[in-house]
DNA sequence: CTGAAAGCGCTTACAG
DNA sequence: CTGAAAGCGCTTACAG
């Protein structure tokens, strides 16, 4: 194989060498690449023989530079560890992977100053839109934002504002269908267990609350919340201390399914009986929740729509489309089962 | 806020926007920015307060482009459901983000074909290195990967060829390991339930029939392969089939943990006594294994620290320091808990 | 269908 | 400490 004189700065072929290989000039070799029907047949293949024998790979920072076009989205995730986000984050891929866009995942560990430093980042690569989790962000994200003038399509929960793009369903409401469903199975002293305390878990508490006020049931001994991320282990220590401060708790509501998990197994080894002497119910329906003796009453989200419907959402922004409406509500589902 | 003239194609401010606004030279501006330490203080403060004013961002297609340098790493995965690459990441991150890299990563939702798309795709943005995932990989990666001549540490299991990089622990003596536990603990019939049959399941199954063999107990009749993606429900569907196969079996080694908790989940429904009468145990300790009851015996994977400690040695072989081991062995653990 | 030239926005030795 | 000029690798109207 021989090789033409490569570029001194990258070391790797370039177009101009992929030109002179094949004979012709740096631009036409560039549109065989680009735009192949607007090439003859013979150049074409001259021009495809130069690519193979180089091995040459496109420098899409040259591009980019060049068109001032981008085909990069970024994404904004909480959490990578939560099965919640990585549905979401199939559903946009699957929804943006065929046409060509490329796609910036950002954990930002439910920090504000992580999603500040995230945005600042990936800003810099000119992304075309924005996809990013929940409604509510810091002051310099919002400005960051604003001064990119870019689209962004949030998700996960329901913007009030109608001028925002927002894809998901309403957390408050799920909160409160769920409280609901237990104050009519008979429960009176229903807790609710929080961790995380981020955006969506505190709306589902103001939906509980809701729901008990309206109840006349509410009490704020009943509440158990803390910050610490939500696992099974949490959900299990939880319990212990949900039943030491209030011990005639007859039913719990869990922020979401890894603390009822946790929360289920604590009982299983105390001998506490569920749903009987106490139900226990979750949020988000993983997959174990289906399975587990006693299966889990939870509310099931649409969580890859979520990033399906928002990543589409976004390309039609993106393209110019003026979408039909700016909110989505892809609504949830009480499962009820054995636990509650 | 005044505005000065913008760039006609990107409608962005540009650095030279910012030079202007502070009534200084580009490229001192540019200095200003990247090498505050090589500038006066004044100078310094007239040009942050340009770029404040302008709101700028830098274009870092450009950046790239003038300096031929390279801050993307790019991360092959096979799933982002699969709590163990999550964890894979997690560890990456961490090692990778107070350096400034930027991450590139890309699911090849265990397909060749979409494996050597992605990486086409990527290499495009001229990584400085890449992450893999497994050792094996179509010959197209094979040679893409050559061609590029681009440092690559591959993930989770340990490379035979000494000039390879890798970061993990032996797949093979885990599932020999596990087998071998059985074996000790008095079962005959041991099954072998696997899902997915990547790399990794493969070489576990590798390991168990070596160990079965060796013990003179190996029947091709006790493994249940499929190549589904494992999940609960799986794991509760196979135990089905391997029961009626070979009814008398008395232990199953689960490819992973999802399979075994849908196993021991489908056992309690029937009825079967885990472990009296039917011993179960799984793969990667996922935090689940912990809690349910029974707790479940399983293997322990470093998980977090396979991707921290490929991302660490990646970083050392870019920086051009040659790494005192090419593959290094992180270990398993043996988590002997109640399923068996 | 094919090519000459300018430009995208930044950085880097080299001078002053 | 500050600046003039060239160049990174590609693409795009505009001609021929």
């Amino acid at each position: 194989m021989t090789k033409t004189a490569r570029s001194r700065t990258s070391g790797r072929a370039t177009l101009a060498d992929v030109a002179a290989r094949a004979g012709v000039a740096t631009m036409t070799a560039s549109r065989a690449i680009s735009h192949p029907d607007q090439v003859s047949a013979a150049l074409r293949a001259r021009v495809q023989q130069a690519v193979a024998d180089l091995a040459y790979v496109p420098n899409r920072a040259a591009r980019a530079l060049a068109t001032a076009e981008s085909n990069v989205i970024v994404v904004l995730v909480p959490s990578l560890s939560n099965a919640v986000f990585t549905a979401v984050l199939a559903g946009i891929q699957d929804a943006l992977e065929a046409d060509g866009y490329q796609i910036l995942i950002g954990n930002t560990r439910y920090s504000d100053a992580e999603e500040e430093k995230l945005l600042g980042i990936y800003l810099q690569s000119h992304p075309a839109g924005i996809l990013l989790s929940g409604l509510t962000h810091s002051e310099k994200v919002t400005q960051l934002l604003a001064s990119s003038n870019l689209p962004v399509v949030s998700m996960m929960d329901l913007a009030s504002d109608p001028n925002r793009y927002s894809v998901g369903f309403s957390q408050l409401q799920a909160g409160y269908t769920m409280t609901r469903y237990l104050i009519d199975k008979g429960r009176k002293r229903i807790g609710f267990m929080g961790a995380q305390l981020d955006e969506r878990t505190l709306k589902r508490a103001e939906g509980y609350r809701k729901a008990m006020q309206e109840a006349g049931l509410y009490d704020p001994q009943l509440e158990t919340m803390v910050s610490d991320p939500s696992t099974i282990a949490l959900g299990a220590e939880l319990l212990g201390r949900m039943l030491a401060v209030t011990p005639d708790c007859d039913a719990i509501f869990c922020c979401n399914d890894d603390l009822a998990h946790g929360a289920i197994y604590q009982c299983q080894r105390r001998g506490i009986a569920v749903p009987e002497r106490l139900a226990i119910c979750g949020f988000n329906d993983l997959p174990a929740s289906a399975w587990m003796n006693p299966s889990v009453t939870t509310i099931g989200t649409p969580r890859y729509r979520v990033g399906y419907e928002a990543a589409s959402l976004l390309r039609a922004i993106i393209k110019g489309t003026v979408p039909a409406q700016t909110r989505i509500d892809l609504g949830f589902t009480l499962m009820a089962r054995e636990s509650a």
